[in-house]
DNA sequence: AATGAATGAGTGTTCATTCAT
DNA sequence: TATGAATGAACACTCATTCAT
């Protein structure tokens, strides 16, 4: 039907108090991933996600208002531990340490399951999608961190939106090209960061 | 439905002979250019490209075997001046000139239509239309450049492909949050090749 | 596209447990075959026959997978009868008395419902449509009345095909010409037969 | 080239007989065949026909006023030489000799292009075509010859009409199956028409 | 709450036919 | 007369979503 229609809620239609609820819900994302990493954005579609969560698609409307509400519960999901990973970077005393440790959350999160970290990565970009994915919290995060490693850096947020960028760029292409040693890519990675804050310090 | 043919052809149908011809099939790959950058990939349809382009559904299936075919020579068309310029950077002396030649030639092609070349890059990536476009190439004459740029650089090969990445992934980034200083851009895109260069040369 | 299947699936794709889905399958093919009798083949398309059903398209290709398996569906309907016809026929003592059965109602079977059955046969030659219909156990049981009305016979599979084909050709086209009295036909069919039986019994 | 300016020198200038547009219909018509033989109706189409025939489409319609009207042609063209044999026939002293001398043609003909005569007699039952193509006056030969074979029969017409579907049928699906021993098929066939003669003779 | 049958707007694609050149 | 670019009605099929049970 009419995906434009803008005013569609995005968040879960219930808050799920009991258990029961809570795993089905959980299986509906679990199946939603699945799928999505396992037949793409082709087979991505709610019949399926129901099937192969073992649940009726009238039960998934029941606890998601549509598609993208799906999608964005599955963003997050996949979100949430890198969210608390550049917490913990952030009690982290040295900010060198601060930064590395949250590039190998981020390779590491990345690589575990690459090509749906792609396929979202794409959901995140699209119009229903964008703005209820929260970034704000984690690029603040980020921008701590790397004010505190340079602290004389002239723009540490766009520093900061750049790495991300570059970060999900190059460890989204390793995946792809079915790339596994990790600590060659963290080398890799770590490299393109440093060398870019390096050269970026002041301005 | 044809299942005469399995495998989908993506080449174009005809090759155009008559002048008409070829503004038609121009005519339809800039409108298919145009309402991927206004309407996004949700109203990317052929019927409303052959609409835009003022043309009827039946001309576009005329020189266009398939809506990927159409996917697929717009992004030909993307890369071509791309491709151009990374032929004239090998032509330069100095490597690191050619590879700053290379890079803001990068920058600009991705931020002249942001959203086009970001949605393009994602299409890129679709496994009916991976293969169809000719990286190869662009990626040896990379390879090549970086060879002459860092002789002793372990991974040439590797390196390329994450320099592609990186940049691509910034470019696309920034084009995404509406930068438009180009200068800026470029000055960073040059820190995080050269800085990854810097960190990487040997191993 | 769904380009996951290259084998299309004519086999229903559910089997109805609910009454409710029972009857909207029954009404599909029985709209099915009345688009066929009154329109023919050009009128033959799946939105007429959902809507003849009273059914919207979408509940078509719930229990269709394609409409070749509408088709396929129908001609199992056509042939049930006459499956069941020929099981009897195998009981009877007398050979001839088998085969005079098994004649009389092909006659009846294909004069009931003259343009279906034609157009019917005709689909059964399409190369996406045979050997999803079961003939090879028709075809047995009429080799094995065969086999014990003429047992000295050289080829009774030869004859089993041999008598299928005239007695179809002879039934569509009496049909075809509106020929109405079953008597008669029944007669010229058992004629050309026996005829041909006699003529042939040994080699 | 070579060939034809040398054959110009050689030839007339104009075949008096054939005119330029004769020869192009006729490679239309052949190419008709041609296409329906191999592809089968999904790849009969004018615009596959005018190109195997080496004709652009609009000059297919210069020629033909439609499809239907191409597919007439085809049939009449295949109809002619059982036409002709016919004819023949009706001239030979014994009505038997009459009798076998057209089924041996009726047989050599529908199994020469097996698959082209199927899908044709498929064609000629089409609404749009049938009443174009000239029946009546095969029938009434054939009708002639039974008269004369049969002098009592009571229904020579019927008779006649009744020996062309069966014939066709068993001559239709030997073809399918992929016979080629004309001989014994054409043994079958006799057995079918003077058995069904015998046993018909009068009523 | 859970189910799953039903919906129908939407999309890719074909092909007979026309007509300007 | 010949060409072939252009047309657009028609069709098979998908899938997000609803709602009666």
């Amino acid at each position: 039907m009419n995906e434009r229609s803008s005013q569609k809620r995005l968040r879960p239609r219930k808050t799920p108090t009991q258990s029961r609820s809570e795993e089905t819900v959980a299986s509906i994302v679990e199946a939603a991933a699945q799928i999505l990493e396992t037949e793409g954005f082709d087979g991505f579609n709610t019949n399926a996600v129901a099937a192969r969560a073992g649940v009726s698609i009238g039960s998934l409307y029941q606890y998601f208002p549509g598609k993208d509400a799906l999608t964005v519960a599955l963003i997050r999901r996949e979100t949430q531990r890198f969210h608390e990973d550049a917490a913990v970077a952030l009690t982290l005393r040295s900010a060198k340490a601060a930064l590395e440790y949250l590039i190998g959350a981020a390779v590491r999160q990345q690589l575990q399951r690459p090509r749906l970290a792609r396929l979202l990565d794409i959901e995140e970009g699209r119009p229903a999608v964008r703005g209820e994915v929260a970034k704000p919290e984690l690029e603040r995060m980020a921008t701590d961190i790397i004010r505190r490693a340079i602290p004389r850096h002239a723009y540490p947020e766009v520093a900061a939106a750049d790495l991300f960028a570059m970060v999900k760029g190059m460890v989204d292409a390793a995946g792809e090209r079915g790339e596994t040693d990790i600590e060659y890519l963290e080398y890799r990675v770590r490299a393109a960061v440093f060398g870019y804050l390096s050269k970026t310090r002041a301005r």
